[in-house]
DNA sequence: TTGTAGGCGTTATCAC
DNA sequence: GTGATAACGCCTACAA
């Protein structure tokens, strides 16, 4: 059949009242008589009407209910990471109070030039997050910015007046190799995350560390680099444990030049460099030291547990959501830096010979 | 200021053209002279105009481009399990032909009553994908169902008419199964993922096995039984490496019950296994034989390779999505079962002494 | 190729 | 407590 479904006028018709007084029976806005509410729900509930067309409701409030959540990569890529996956957590959290649920968006083709890429251009949205770091990044924004809607950036360079939810990076990742130098050590070697989109695993030479356009990746170095200003640096290719054993084989290759200590920029790289310190018959902590970042459990890492930076991931997805929650409000929101803790595990001790 | 965002009517005033026209130049859906698309596309970005108001769109053409994917949990833990990040990757892919993103919704707490939540009832949906099994589901699909938004349900039991995504998980696990007859070993275990929602880690006793509400554990269990019908069954409280370790210190705990090889119901959940084999001062698969499913990449699990079942998450989810655009275009979307290949790696051999 | 008119389904406002 | 009215911003017959 091909009876188009019901309206709130058809329902009122059924219940012999006025359009206006059947949408404040759903709504609620204004008090109503118990016998006319009654009615109109028996004339809603015969007809079928299960309440109020969202699309024509965005409509005339001006609002969806719908905030985009932007990723530069592939969703199934963005969710392999433990932080961006309790960042989402949070910000579900955040955005509930308000009504809005998250559409994901993807950065990428979001030009496809046919047009039917679902994007930051054509989705009705109330609000936008934009998370990573990327060139691209600047792009999605402008076109946010031009259709005037609220946006937060998280991790990354927002610019001129725009909230942004940051870790304090630096300082946090000074703090491990502080520790490690408190326990004597000098022979210390970082394995750092990705310095630009698409770089491939290798050595930083000094140049290249001029030129990492990654904030996170930057800023994390430079906390290494305040206290250990000479520490070869070494690139993994992205956030997983097989990178951190990739990167740690290098580490552990050459026995004379071999680390006491390895700051690693994630947990999971941190993981890796474990397994390749046992593949290389060194033992944890007693030959050599490793500290992660991000405070997140690691699936199978027992019973090591890693001396790391814990960051408050699903904080950080809350204060972005209360953030666009309060921007759609109409207030504005300040920025945000939060402060990762120093968390001492079993896999640093004293350096060897020390 | 709270000077109003220009509308297509603006543009079209300040281009001297109707606004039909000006309508017509951003929907290209009809051929306009040059000369009239250049006037109005000035005039457009002139008045900082955008293009069309998704929500006015989306009331007028009755579409709005966002389909709802429906998690019966936190979205951090849904997306802590790789196989529903591959299917979210391959919906994506599927629904972006037709101009639509993926909605996040969760399926707890939709009822709030305050009415904030943003849900099922509430959200501008074009169709929804249901995921998971739970007795939740049921509801949800009364209200999608309710609003006649066109539904697909995967992994779990949608009834009547609705076109679900599912796998050969009893055939699949039996191949796994006769795999290790073929190999010889009689004394056999298996790890199951969760019985029932919430269920605690534990032995399953014959009346558990009863009352398995979960379908992708009852088939893959129901694959085992059809080879091994006494097998003993241990339950992981879910699929992590650390559920699996956990089950696999219960397996090996008592030396002269030790199986000789184990079927777990996930990836994870074997190599979970596989390290409580190697806590054991087992060597694999001389001494044990493990075998997975999914087919995913574990990470950090190298040198092993897992013999288990590849199954094909990333076109579950292109399926789902393919069936949705078909229903969103008017046509009736079939059923899919997928079928999971078996593949063999190094994680299993003869029985030991046999 | 361009313009005119009507309506998509709702809800805020303001009278009654 | 209830009802009439007027947008919200856009799209698409249809007519010119």
């Amino acid at each position: 059949m091909s009876t188009r479904r019901a309206t709130i006028a058809d329902v009122a018709r059924e219940a012999g009242v006025s359009p206006s007084t059947a949408s404040v029976v759903f709504s609620g806005k204004t008090p109503v008589s118990d016998a006319t509410r009654k009615r109109v729900l028996a004339a809603a509930s015969a007809l079928g009407y299960t309440g109020p067309d969202p699309r024509a409701a965005s409509l005339r409030l001006g609002r969806s209910g719908i905030v985009g959540v932007v990723f530069e990569e592939h969703l199934g890529t963005a969710f392999l990471d433990p932080v961006k996956t309790l960042m989402m957590d949070g910000l579900a959290d955040a955005v509930a109070p308000i009504g809005a649920g998250l559409l994901l968006l993807r950065d990428r083709d979001s030009w496809s030039k046919d047009g039917a890429a679902p994007s930051l251009t054509t989705a009705p949205l109330d609000a936008a997050v934009l998370i990573g770091c990327s060139g691209l990044l600047r792009e999605s924004l402008d076109v946010v910015r031009a259709r005037g809607i609220p946006v937060v950036v998280v991790e990354g360079d927002a610019g001129e007046g725009i909230p942004r939810i940051e870790l304090d990076n630096r300082e946090a990742q000074r703090q491990a190799a502080s520790h490690l130098r408190m326990l004597g050590h000098t022979r210390v070697a970082t394995v750092t995350l990705s310095p630009r989109a698409g770089a491939a695993r290798g050595w930083l030479t000094p140049d290249d560390e001029n030129d990492i356009t990654i904030e996170v990746t930057r800023d994390r170095l430079a906390g290494v680099r305040d206290v250990y200003p000479d520490a070869p640096a070494f690139a993994a290719a992205g956030s997983f444990i097989d990178e951190g054993l990739a990167a740690g084989r290098e580490l552990f290759a050459d026995p004379s030049a071999r680390p006491t200590a390895v700051i690693a920029q994630s947990d999971l790289l941190a993981a890796g460099v474990i397994r390749a310190a046992e593949e290389a018959g060194l033992r944890i902590p007693e030959d050599v030291s490793v500290t992660g970042f991000d405070g997140i459990v690691v699936d199978g890492l027992a019973p090591y547990e890693l001396t790391t930076l814990v960051q408050p991931a699903t904080d950080k997805g809350r204060a972005a959501g209360a953030a666009v929650a309060a921007m759609i409000r109409g207030e504005l929101a300040a920025s945000i830096r939060f402060t990762c803790e120093f968390r001492e595990g079993n896999t640093t001790g004293p350096a060897p010979g020390g």
